[in-house]
DNA sequence: ATGTAAATGTAGCAATGGCTACGGATCATG
DNA sequence: CATGATCCGTAGCCATTGCTACATTTACAT
């Protein structure tokens, strides 16, 4: 088989830092819609759309700011930088199409939900662009 | 005072116990894999198939008996319990789907590889099923 | 039989993401 | 403008998954 043996280019690259790219991906989605349908994002709004407490958001926030993808003051609303916004534009519209191709390949539209917001991840440009051309 | 947001039903189920199950499938995966090609599956076999050092597999292998998906004694090789044979099956059934229809819907050999790698832990029984009947 | 190399295990650190508890900040409303 | 409700930050705990460094066991060759 081909996995075996490679030598690692970073120490550490795993697991973390991919879970890491995720959530940075799933925070200026979240920050995007919510400014969309409320004006602003609050902490908390994250929370509540997340399912956790406001102390995984404002950490988590605290991250991404440091990575420029997101800007707040405290206790103000959390809104996207540049960088954030054009991050989650790309998200969302890979968000799109993986749901749309979903539903498209005849899943309803609650497992759509559901495994289009997993599986939107690991969607590389080539499965992308081979799900925009099935949908055509 | 009560919740008054959203109840949640366990008070931590999100993402890291998501996690914790990826690393479960991943590794009776492996194990299964390594098995057949090699006979048995050392600590070291897996370390070099997921890139990580041993001491990350050793404590995993650890966790993963405690589940009763592995079995081992130290300094022996890692064999799949029959939970963890049942599941490594499912996992890789599973996988193979994903990875056939990526190959079909048109993405190269090595991304359909890479990407059903990670998509394939997301993908729900609505979802697998609409890809079979999509193969046929 | 012994000794060395390879394989595992253990100790201990970092980063990420969960949590509760507590306290400070902000905002409405009277 | 005062005060309670809400929002948010900090401290501090746990679990998971990375790591290096060091200790131990196993296996093989001489």
């Amino acid at each position: 088989m081909e996995k075996k043996v490679k030598a690692r280019s970073v120490p550490f690259s795993q697991t973390r830092s991919r879970h890491a790219s995720e959530t940075a991906e799933d925070y200026v989605e979240a920050v995007m819609e919510l400014v969309e349908e409320k004006g602003e994002c609050r902490v908390l709004d994250l929370a509540r759309y997340f399912n956790v407490s406001h102390v995984t958001v404002s950490r988590i926030v605290k991250r991404l700011q440091e990575e420029d993808l997101l800007y707040s003051k405290p206790y103000k609303p959390v809104e996207l930088t540049a960088k954030g916004s054009k991050l989650a534009k790309r998200v969302k519209e890979r968000h799109l199409i993986v749901l749309a191709f979903l539903i498209k390949l005849g899943v309803d539209k609650v497992n759509a939900d559901i495994d289009s917001e997993g599986i939107e991840h690991h969607v590389g440009s080539k499965t992308l662009a081979a799900m925009k051309k099935f949908l055509k």
